[in-house]
DNA sequence: ACCCTGTGGAATGTAAACAATAAAGCCGGC
DNA sequence: GCCGGCTTTATTGTTTACATTCCACAGGGT
């Protein structure tokens, strides 16, 4: 397996794995918010020349991480409140649509598999692994998206909850939410079992405007705690 | 004003002008589907080096033009047919969507712009314009969404059609096609006026849907209607 | 004290050279 | 005559070098 993973690995340009890592980077907060991206210092660090790192670049800003400024360069971009309301709103059309279809669509492996990540997302709650929620979670969305068969809809989904997911990391940090959120799910899944597209839909449209209000009030904890956030936006890149 | 256009022309990068250049040339068909953009022959084409046009291939891969693949180049793609339809499938979505958000939201003003556009489009159908009619369909569209006061959205509609467009230039040449669509643009913006959400969800989805069948009809008939494609399709660009 | 302007340095935009990869042509064997 | 492997060649990926732009800071004037 190590060979295969190894040549995966040289099988992509370096373009590639420069844009990981810097993905890594802003995520992990060594590029924080509004920071620049030093094309000289990050092909230093990261080993590589400038047009890996340009590229990366400018590949992270069709993926709305960054944005680039001709003449200045590219700094790293957050997402207003606002914007993630409005992306919320988005994947909420976009998720009832999905289940609607899924509804009238559904086939039984396809029903054995969501059932199956669901019960998963339980014993992981149980367990207290909320990372392990966390993976089983945006598995259920995307299985969900995939089955509905629109791989368009689906790519969009995927893209903006990969945004969303920037800001969101902390959203299921309070306990009671997991829970919340997989009885949403089980509720949705009946839903499609028994083949109502009306009451999926609204099913879906309601689970994604919870995942919102658990957003807001996880951003609004998170505000009111401040951590040692001044010390994390200093930290630079340097050579 | 000329120099103000020189200005903005100059303030944008190479890249952009070498992206919008090898548009044109997909758009023409001077780059026909499934040719590989060789990038020393078009940069020295465009009197530029090679990586402006890298950049710009880059970027059109995220547009969807063009797909590249490591060590082999950036090769224009065309859209499936079941492509465009799940795009179809995603604009009625969102088209909806906005829609029945505009009409509990409709300003006058934004209504008085709509109805202009409306009138403006049934001039041009009246005065033979399809080119105008076309440009005044887009803008009906896009100002529906951009009222609508989801940026995210928007962005996403807009981006999908674009590339829709690639492919349903024709739609509209059959002259009752113009007609008919703009009377339920007509209808689409009574029901925003009057506010009633559900209607203007249900017309926006029912337009968008007979968007497509006009799509498909157009392209039914272009496939009937073989024309010289083999000549085009030999068109290549030469040092 | 404030503002404006000119200069210096640093960073990006662009171009040209080098390396590595994949496709095409050629040759030999069967 | 056809197929497989090798060699050649063209093309992309990457690096390096050069040109241009912007920002900060110092200096002088108001």
């Amino acid at each position: 397996m190590s060979t295969i993973q190894a040549a995966r690995e040289a099988a992509q340009s370096l373009s590639s794995k420069v844009q990981a890592a810097l993905e890594a980077l802003i995520w992990s907060g060594a590029l924080p918010p509004g920071a620049r991206l030093n094309e000289v210092t990050l092909a230093r660090q990261l080993g590589v020349s400038r047009g890996p790192v340009r590229e990366a670049a400018r590949a992270l800003e069709r993926t709305g991480l960054v944005t680039v400024i001709l003449n200045r360069g590219a700094f790293v971009r957050t997402l207003t409140i606002d914007e993630a309301m409005q992306i919320y709103e988005l994947n909420s059309v976009l998720f009832g649509s999905a289940a609607a279809r899924l509804a009238v669509s559904c086939t039984g492996e396809q029903a054995m598999a969501l059932r199956a990540i669901v019960d998963r997302m339980d014993q992981r709650i149980a367990g207290g692994d909320p990372e392990g929620f966390f993976a089983g979670n945006v598995e259920f969305h995307e299985h969900v998206m995939a089955f509905s068969g629109n791989a368009a809809m689906e790519a969009v989904y995927v893209d903006h909850t990969r945004k969303l997911s920037m800001l969101r990391r902390r959203s299921f940090d309070r306990a009671g939410s997991m829970a919340e959120a997989n009885a949403e799910h089980r509720r949705l899944l009946e839903s499609i079992l028994a083949g109502d597209a009306a009451s999926a839909r609204q099913l879906a449209e309601q689970h994604t405007r919870s995942g919102r209000a658990r957003f807001l009030t996880a951003i609004a904890y998170q505000e009111a705690q401040p951590r040692a956030a001044t010390a994390a936006e200093k930290t630079r890149i340097n050579a």
